[in-house]
DNA sequence: TGTTAAGGAGACAGACCTGTCTACTTTTTT
DNA sequence: AAAAAAGTAGACAGGTCTGTCTCCTTAACA
């Protein structure tokens, strides 16, 4: 089989996460490692005891450790693409888009396998390399978070495209997150909500 | 000369900071190389190096890496606090103090060796017993910015002695700092200054 | 059914890190 | 001045980690 075709087969498993096969196998292993201990924490032969395969096959698929990584926050870029859709999906009003964001943060903080916003644990434990998607990330989620303001219509844009908005309401989770993960308690959740509703120029400031 | 004559010379050291001597040197690489490199980034073998001294010199007066990882962050602590007297001695209201907070971190973020905030940092990169101390602080910094807030007549008490909005004060300088990191822009200590202006308790809310 | 590729288990090299230990030099103290 | 302590320089052991390579088994396919 040519190398081509083995990259195509380990995009469908990634997309699709089939499990079954090595390539798969190995990637949820990776997520959960990674977020569990970091980047640096979980060394490759933990990866590939977890995931009952072998470094002969870690190699075939992930020809560093840093792609793996790579692929990682690919993943998880993904999953947080999904939660902003369905925020967007549920929510009425701004007010009520920052309570259902503080709630839900709330009841994902409650899992006992909770560690934090992965794109913060990765731009502090992982290599440099990593920033720059990280960095990308967190544009594509300002760029987002705008888009879904416009449609709240009781929140006045503020000329500048409510991105002062959205800057406003990440560096509130990113805090909260913060404090979460240093009081242990989710009050700062809690505020986090009650913050975002008072940011300056969505009709109280 | 005994071993806890040693001791009280470098506690001696440490707070007078007159270098000259192998552990102040040690100490004073160490703070540059960990808030630089992070603790897991500075090898011991490059603080010796920095700091002019040798292995012996180093585990004469650190037992281990660690010991020496709990000397910089009591260092960082004061040198806190000493941020929060000359923030409290300056500030004439709640809003002056928000201010002054937000212009302070333009200018601290405008060096060229700004990492961020170094407690955040190590509860990032630093192994878990540094997390307790991390916390401590938190702890101390929620109850002095309480001190603080009970000052600025402006500000109404809520009925919990302010500590709602110390907590929310931190999760925005948190958050700024991440942002800030993030987005390379000063913006956010800007955005940081007006959002902590707004918290529900301190007269708008 | 026989050939070929994929996969599993793990030894190994090379790099790095912490912490110990030796050899020699400088400073302090008596 | 002599002895003792402190300091410098660096080899070394023992551990970790990534990435390569070999040996063998299993599965796919012609």
């Amino acid at each position: 089989m040519a190398k081509e075709q083995r990259k195509e087969n380990l995009d469908a498993m990634q997309s699709s996460r089939s499990a079954g096969n090595p390539a798969a196998r190995l990637l949820e292993a990776a997520r959960d490692l990674f977020y569990e201990q970091g980047y640096t924490g979980a060394g490759i032969n933990d990866i590939i005891a977890r995931s009952n395969t072998s470094k002969k096959s870690f190699y075939r698929y992930f020809p560093t450790k840093q792609k793996l990584g790579e692929a990682y926050l690919k993943w998880q870029t993904r999953d947080l693409i999904r939660f902003l859709d369905w925020l967007e999906s549920k929510a009425k009003s701004y007010d009520h888009f920052c309570d259902l964001w503080a709630r839900s943060m709330i009841r994902i903080s409650g899992s006992a396998d909770y560690r934090g916003c992965p794109f913060s644990n990765a731009m502090a434990q992982a290599p440099d390399d990593f920033q720059a998607m990280v960095r990308d990330v967190h544009e594509l989620t300002v760029l987002r978070l705008q888009e879904i303001l416009k449609v709240y219509k009781p929140c006045k844009d503020p000329g500048d495209g409510f991105r002062r908005v959205a800057e406003g309401m990440l560096i509130q989770y990113l805090g909260a997150v913060h404090v979460w993960k240093l009081s242990g308690n989710q009050d700062s959740f809690k505020l986090m909500g009650r913050m975002m509703k008072a940011i300056p120029g969505t009709g109280m400031g």
